[in-house]
Formats: C-alpha cells, sequence, structure tokens
DNA sequence: AACGGACTCAACCGCATATTG
DNA sequence: CCAATATGCGGTTGAGTCCGT
C-alpha cells in the first residue's frame, strides 16, 4: 500500500495561504495512518471546522478540502462501512428517483453513509447496468424499469430476507429507517416505510426531479409476503409483463441470510428487463 | 504463474454558494 | 457593497484489487 506514489507539488490554489515555499508543499494522495491519527486528535481536541488552519496547525501537509473529505467521508464517528444492504438500495433508488443527482440530500437520509459513497454506488451498479441494458440512466424506460422491476424485486428480497432470518442487523436497519422516515415527514418527504409488515413505496415521480408527477406508483409486500402493485401510469409496464416475472427462481437464488449479497444486478435480472425493453418499445 | 481488462472506491478537481472582513 | 476566503457539492480520475483467460 505505501508503494504508491505520493505526489508532492506547489499548490497555489484553494486559498491555501502558507508563510514559507516549504510550507506550501501539498501532499495529494492516499492518507497515512500517521496522517489519520493526527487528523482524528486534532478534531477531538479542536472540532470540525476552519479547515485550512486546522491542516496548518496540525502540521498536515494537506489542503483543508482534502482533510475535510478525509474526516467526513472515513474518519468521522458513526461512518458505516460495507456493503450497502438491500433496504439502502431501495431508498436509494426511490430518493434517487425523486431527488436526482442530490447526493449529499440522499446521503442525509442513509445514517452513515456519505455522498461519495453512494454516488460510487450509482454509478459502479445502477449506471452500468443501464449501459448493459444500452440504455440512458436518465431515459423513461431505464427509470420504469428501476421503479416498475428491480424495486419491487429489491422489496421481495427484503420481505424474504426478514422472513427467513430474524437477524438483529435487519432490526437494527429497520430502525435507522424508520428514524430516517420521522426525519422526512418532518421535513416534507415520504420515503419508503420499514416501519410495519408493508412496504409501501409511494408516489414516484417519473422526472428527475419533485415538479413532474405524471406517474403514481404504489408496490406493498404484504404481511403474507405476497407483493401488490399498483400502477396509476397509463402505458407503464403491462399487467401481462408483470405476471411473467417469476419468482420462484429469486428464491433459489437468495443467500441463506438474505444479505451475503447484496448485489442485485445480476444476469438474470438484466436479460429480464431487456425483455422488458424490447417489449415496450 | 502471468497477463490484461473490469471493477471499486478514495481522493482530487472545478464550480457554486456562503461567510467574513 | 465588494473582494477574499472558506465550505460544500457533484463530476471525474486513477491506483489497487479482482477475476477470467
Amino acid at each position: 500500500m505505501e508503494t504508491m506514489s505520493v505526489q508532492f507539488m506547489r499548490c497555489l490554489s484553494d486559498s491555501d495561504s502558507y508563510g514559507s515555499e516549504e510550507e506550501m508543499a501539498i501532499k495529494k494522495g492516499p492518507w497515512t495512518e500517521e496522517e489519520d491519527s493526527v487528523l482524528i486528535n486534532y478534531v477531538n481536541v479542536h472540532g470540525e471546522g476552519h479547515w485550512n488552519s486546522l491542516a496548518r496547525s496540525a502540521g498536515l501537509k494537506r489542503t483543508g478540502k482534502s482533510c475535510r473529505l478525509r474526516w467526513l467521508n472515513y474518519l468521522r464517528p458513526n461512518v458505516r462501512r460495507g456493503n450497502i444492504t438491500l433496504q439502502e438500495q431501495l431508498l436509494i433508488l426511490d430518493l434517487h428517483s425523486r431527488w436526482g443527482n442530490r447526493w449529499a440530500k440522499i446521503a442525509e437520509q442513509l445514517p452513515g453513509r456519505t455522498d461519495n459513497e453512494i454516488k460510487n454506488y450509482w454509478r459502479t451498479r445502477v449506471v452500468k447496468q443501464a449501459k448493459q441494458l444500452k440504455c440512458d440512466v436518465n431515459s423513461k424506460q431505464f427509470r420504469d424499469a428501476v421503479r416498475f422491476v428491480w424495486m419491487p424485486r429489491l422489496m421481495e428480497r427484503i420481505q424474504a430476507a426478514s422472513s427467513s432470518s430474524s437477524s438483529s442487523s435487519y432490526a437494527h436497519d429497520k430502525t435507522n429507517l424508520c428514524n430516517t422516515k420521522a426525519q422526512n415527514e418532518s421535513s416534507g418527504a415520504k420515503p419508503i416505510t420499514f416501519c410495519d409488515n408493508s412496504v409501501v413505496v409511494s408516489s414516484y415521480s417519473s422526472g428527475v426531479g419533485l415538479s413532474d408527477t405524471s406517474t403514481t406508483s404504489s408496490c406493498n409486500l404484504m404481511g403474507d409476503g405476497s407483493l401488490s402493485m399498483d400502477c396509476a401510469e397509463k402505458g407503464s409496464m403491462s399487467s401481462t409483463l408483470w405476471q411473467q416475472w417469476d419468482y420462484s427462481d429469486l428464491q433459489a437464488s437468495e443467500p441463506a441470510n438474505g444479505f451475503g449479497d447484496a448485489d442485485l444486478w445480476t444476469d438474470e435480472n438484466i436479460s429480464f428487463l431487456q425483455q422488458y425493453l424490447a417489449h415496450d418499445f
């Protein structure tokens, strides 16, 4: 890890003012453990903020921006690391359908997750699959596919996992999402809820942003595990196609605990979507 | 085992907005 | 009010890792 090159460069940008030429040597690239502990100790004593002066006072040869980013995305307490859970994936898809690429805003609804992480998830998983399906990630086709195929399928898997496992991590996730719901309601948003036996995806906008409300759909995971879905939009995914969905194979491919593999983007799903898209257009 | 392409994610960049003097 | 500086955000990059051949 330490073999990677670490660049030093004269940095005149970012409004960093250093007293001497030597002090202007700004380090870039991956942070070392030593730098991390310096930053952690400094923030613990002096608090967050004033990043440029923090960088200088702490003796870190980094820009204030770099310190801030490192703290927020990695060192800050309660940063949640590891795989994005199914619930989180569902929430991301839901919130992205409302707010578009407002990563920071979306991240606020996922406790412990950073905007960077969510952005990376979107680009590496969702955008990649859109490309594989040969459609634009912002196209109506793809948004509908996400809304009417992937999201219900995610809910199905969440329900399957919750019924086959009463793991504490799931209970924890539910708690987090309930808290998130409370936060959202106070701010006017209407998120997916996980607080009871049903999972309700309320009122999707088919456009990126909140103003376009041409589509309303509601997907419900019932207490018995069955899925019901209403689409108010004319011309949306046909009931025939919807009925073609084969859930039996889904169960077969589900990991034992339901969360071992949180990735939904399987070849199987992709080929189904290709069928869906080909049928619709 | 070696190679190369695909993938992931930490970190950087540029720009917009907020704050300060 | 204005300029300088700080902060925050979204887009992009590239080093390291994974995985198939």
